[in-house]
DNA sequence: GCCAACGTTGGC
DNA sequence: GCCAACGTTGGC
């Protein structure tokens, strides 16, 4: 059982929209970073814990808890002519972008950047590094503990 | 909308 | 395979 933050930007699938979609799951559509490709593809199971991050808005900040509900499969947008996703160097024989569903579970209280840096035991999270830009890192067992401990 | 950080691209 | 140019991310 790993642990995973993953961002979404709230205009485009937020935590309510999560919830709200069929069995509360989302696919994960539209990473293009193959560090973040490859958590989904190599290191992913199901079950593992998501703090669903949103980010690119006013609250930037934790504002959910989910979960990988599948193994990694081909990010159909890749082959969308019409999508912003699509990647023409991508065809099916040879996808290049993989996702994982994802279920949302609750939301909870925005746990925003600014309580995540106030909190000594979270200094090392990758997302409050400098210049970090992955929308997928891991977290650590005890990141996560504290951050449920907080949202509780 | 600014801009620092950093990933990707492509000429050499 | 180096590295400058360029594009994107994302907090502010």
């Amino acid at each position: 059982m790993q642990y995973w933050l993953m961002k979404s930007e709230p205009d485009e699938v937020s935590i309510d929209d999560a919830l709200a979609a069929a069995g509360s799951t989302v696919p994960w559509t539209g990473v293009r970073n193959y560090q973040a490709r490859n958590f989904m593809r190599d290191q992913m199971r199901v079950g593992d814990g998501v703090l669903f991050y949103h980010s690119s808005c006013a609250e930037p900040g934790i504002a959910g808890i989910a979960e990988v509900a599948s193994t990694a499969y081909p990010d159909p947008t890749q082959f969308d002519s019409g999508s912003p996703y699509f990647d023409p160097k991508a065809t099916r024989e040879t996808p290049r972008w993989m996702l994982v569903d994802v279920r949302a579970l609750r939301k909870t209280r925005l746990l925003t950047l600014d309580q995540m840096r106030a909190i000594p035991e979270l200094a090392d999270m990758q997302i409050l590094r400098r210049g970090n830009r992955l929308s997928i890192t891991p977290v650590a067992r005890h990141e996560w503990e504290c951050i449920l401990q907080q949202l509780s």
